[in-house]
RNA sequence: GGCCCGGUAGUUCAGUUGGUUUAGAACGCUAGCCUGUCACGCUAGAGGUCGACGGUUCGAGCCCGUUCCGGGUCGCCA
């Protein structure tokens, strides 16, 4: 192994280009191949800028010629030589018109043979690419996705300084409070018995400091969520927040806008026309089925309750009576995809999502089936092929629910997954869009009572604030998401700051003056000391680089992602901790037989 | 917790209704040859508990059961 002694760096591989042609430089990286032609020794060295050859030939020093033809793939180089024109240019790199005639060559490092090959587009399995995810990281498309996150952080800080964000660090460890998603939960050693909680969000944070003054506050926040895993929902993810004092909606959002118009433009080049487009979320509902939906395909949802109301369609008809409703999608071309044998296995996934089945109607050459055509009058058949707008090739699929928002949102996800199958959904279009008027409560089953759909602090429409108590479900909220390519990259609200609204809502969520007390006491408790109006919202980083880049996982735009199981293989964490720690922390494990 | 897909060489995969004693390919790896390669080429070679366990069978990579692991998804994610 050699030592760098007497050479100094003098350029990135990636950054040599003809005019440095006659240059002595030195350059460093990792041995992407080594070629052996007899008395001809090529070396691709690569470093995070790209790949530059090195090229021995008769002329260099057998001592250096040697070394190079030990060197494998890997292996961590210095060399130091003169740039010199190619005798046969390579056009498929930037650094193709030129190499560099090496004189010296360090070995700075040798390389075991590594689990995979350091390439483009890997296709290595998930557990053994995290397992040596430093391996992993080297391969040039995540190289450029980190890079590419780096850009838009730092747009970000720049972006929110010019406007006047102050960036403030808020604890990571808080008080659990068990609303929403299930906290990680960290063991006080000084108080034993007692726990800390990693944050959701910086939520209360943002607020108090708010009241403290700040005005306008922004943090590129790490954000922990206990739940399970999804391609685009990691238990550990980057929020951009930001809480801005004496602002309506209107202030808000215009500032979220100005900032994704400006990440667009500066990182990609791409310009976002402004004001963002805005849908309610009934809206979104009804003709997307969805709170966030993908408007870069249309296949809306159309409302069949005026002819399925009346028709000898009993599945049809008692949704309709029962207060429910039916309504379907078209998917343009679906015949020849849907095909019977392909209808029955999508019954299959639409039953596992919540529906109680699918009615459909296939428009081929030959003819017309469907499976409930006979229940129906011709008429009764022509108004709602009318309404479905299918022609010859298309599939309509139906969806009839006694509960309004499950045939809605069954279809939605019914839309999503047709789009993708019919592979009509455009890869470079970017749609942003804001869905506004969120309700305020949301039915829970389970509890059996409504709940905040954002949260308690949210402020309600004010012109809702007469019907609070009276009307629940019609209450509305000042909450907003900005969506993006079907999904949710942004999130807000305007927040409650009068101290008596503050408590109708607690008790309309059912929390006790004492309960919502003992939970977010520190915030009312500040409330009362001149708490300006303000609002905010936390945008996804992890999801807004995803979708910039068209990655299919937030594992692509994580230098350290967790698998599936929220495990980490390379430093194979979670694991278990020494007995002492545990008696430190007054801890003791009960056996979990599952 | 439910559903779907997958697990065969270091990596990515093929492997027919269960049937030739020795389970293949590509890439990678090792060695040799080669003066302009750039996914170099040519020659030779090494490398496998077919995820694990149990069962059916004369015979299992293939069928059945259990289980483990990876991915996707529903629930869940204020």
């Amino acid at each position: 192994m050699d030592n760098m002694s007497g050479l100094k760096r003098t350029d990135y591989c990636g950054t040599l280009r003809a005019s440095d042609i006659g240059r002595r430089v030195v350059v460093c990286g990792w041995v992407q191949r080594q070629r052996d032609l007899g008395s001809l020794i090529f070396v691709d060295l690569r470093d995070r800028t790209g790949i530059l050859q090195l090229a021995f030939d008769e002329s260099t020093e057998k001592e250096v010629f040697d070394k190079a033809f030990s060197v494998r793939g890997e292996y961590v180089l210095m060399a130091a030589g003169t740039v010199r024109e190619r005798s046969s240019k390579n056009p498929e790199i930037p650094t193709g018109d030129i190499e560099i005639e090496v004189d010296d060559l360090r070995v700075l490092a040798k390389s075991e043979t590594p689990p995979f090959e350091i390439v483009e587009n890997s296709t290595t399995g998930e557990n053994t690419r995290l397992k040596y995810r430093y391996l992993d990281l080297r391969r040039p498309d995540l190289q450029k996705n980190i890079l590419f996150r780096h850009k838009i952080a730092k747009v970000t800080r720049d972006y929110f300084d010019e406007n006047g964000f102050v960036e403030i660090e808020t604890p990571m460890l808080i008080k659990s409070t068990p609303e929403g998603a299930r906290d990680f939960l960290v063991p006080s050693r000084i108080h034993n018995g007692t726990f800390y909680a990693l944050p959701q969000s910086p939520q209360l944070y943002k607020q108090l400091s708010m009241v403290a003054g700040f005005d306008r506050y922004m943090q590129i926040a790490r954000c922990f969520r206990d739940e399970d895993l999804r391609a685009d929902r990691q238990p550990e993810f980057t929020q951009i927040d930001i809480e801005m004092s004496f602002v309506d909606m209107e202030d808000v959002l215009a500032m979220g806008e100005g900032y994704i118009s400006r990440v667009f433009k500066e990182v990609l080049g791409v310009d976002v026309a402004l004001p963002l487009p805005r849908l309610t979320y009934n809206e979104a509902m009804e003709r997307y089925g969805s709170d966030k939906p993908d408007t870069r395909y249309a296949m809306e949802i159309f409302n069949l309750d005026d002819i399925a109301g009346s028709c000898g369609f009993s599945v049809f008809s008692s949704a309709v009576s029962g207060g429910g409703t039916v309504r379907g999608i078209t998917v343009e071309n679906g015949a020849s995809v849907f095909t019977r044998k392909e209808i029955d296995k999508q019954t299959e996934i639409v039953k596992g999502i919540g529906a109680k089945g699918l009615a459909w109607i296939r428009l081929t050459p030959d003819g017309m089936t469907s499976s409930f055509g006979k229940f129906l009058s011709e008429e009764e058949m022509n108004a709602l092929l009318e309404r479905s707008g299918a022609k010859t090739g298309d599939v309509v699929f139906i969806v009839a629910d006694a509960k309004k928002n499950t045939a809605l949102s069954v279809l939605g996800l019914l839309r999503a997954d047709c789009a993708a199958r019919m592979n009509i959904i455009p890869k470079d279009k970017y749609n942003l869009l804001w869905i506004v008027e969120f309700p305020f409560f949301e039915w829970d089953e389970e509890a059996g009572q409504f709940v905040a759909m954002h949260h308690p602090f949210t402020s309600p429409l004010d012109e809702c604030l007469e019907y609070l108590e009276s009307d629940k479900a019609a209450v509305r909220a000042k909450a907003y998401d900005m969506v993006l390519n079907g999904i949710e990259l942004s999130s807000g609200s305007i927040r409650i700051t009068d101290p008596v609204l503050q408590k109708r809502m607690f008790n309309l969520l059912g929390l006790s003056d004492e309960v919502a007390y003992r939970k977010f006491g520190y915030l009312t408790d500040a409330f009362k000391y001149g708490a300006p109006p303000h609002g905010g919202m936390g945008i996804g980083l992890d999801r807004l680089v995803m979708q910039m880049l068209g990655c299919e996982s937030l594992r692509d735009v994580i230098a350290y992602p967790k698998l599936q199981n929220a495990s980490e293989p390379m430093t194979d964490c979670p694991a278990e901790v020494d007995e002492i720690q545990l008696n430190e922390l007054g801890i003791g494990l009960v056996k979990n037989d599952k």
